[in-house]
DNA sequence: CATATGACGATGC
DNA sequence: CGCATCGCCATAT
């Protein structure tokens, strides 16, 4: 209910971004959010993904969309109750990417070999943008710990 | 309508 | 580097 026009295109613009992410790679909420020019809104991208509809009817759901691939920036995998964290850690190990479990039962994906940084999305080219202010990313040592 | 919460992230200390 | 806090706003009660 309530969905405006703004958040409709929110929830839609959340769910075809995240479509873009290539198998075997994984990105952050904030990257998602920054992508579609609402870096302050990371939190909106989980709120579109928890809302991801199971039914295959619709247009965007649990099948089409891999919601899997979206991680926090920390590299771990949130999760809203038990057992759902190890449903994604699974189903990434599946996408052939490494995930990692820790003895708190948290799981944790390098970011920094699955992580996906695109300058834009091939969608966004047309809706707007001037011209990416970015053009530093990746590239040499990131966080060498 | 108001209050509390959350699949996050940046900042301050 | 870890903890606390603010920002954001859709959902739930």
């Amino acid at each position: 209910m309530a969905r405006t026009d703004e958040a409709e295109w929110w929830f839609n613009a959340v769910y075809e971004a995240v479509q873009q992410i290539p198998h075997g790679k994984v990105t952050s909420y904030g990257h998602i959010a920054r992508l579609l020019g609402c870096p302050q809104r990371p939190r909106q991208v989980g709120i579109c993904l928890k809302h991801l509809p199971s039914s295959t009817e619709e247009f965007y759901n649990n099948d089409n969309v891999p919601w899997q691939r979206v991680i926090n920036s920390k590299g771990m995998i949130s999760h809203r109750g038990p057992g759902s964290a190890a449903r994604q850690a699974a189903a990434l190990e599946l996408e052939g990417i490494t995930v990692r479990s820790d003895a708190m039962n948290e799981f944790y994906i390098d970011m920094a070999q699955f992580g996906w940084f695109p300058d834009r999305l091939p969608n966004e080219e047309n809706e707007e943008e001037g011209g990416p202010e970015t053009p530093d990313v990746g590239d040499g040592d990131r966080d060498q710990g």
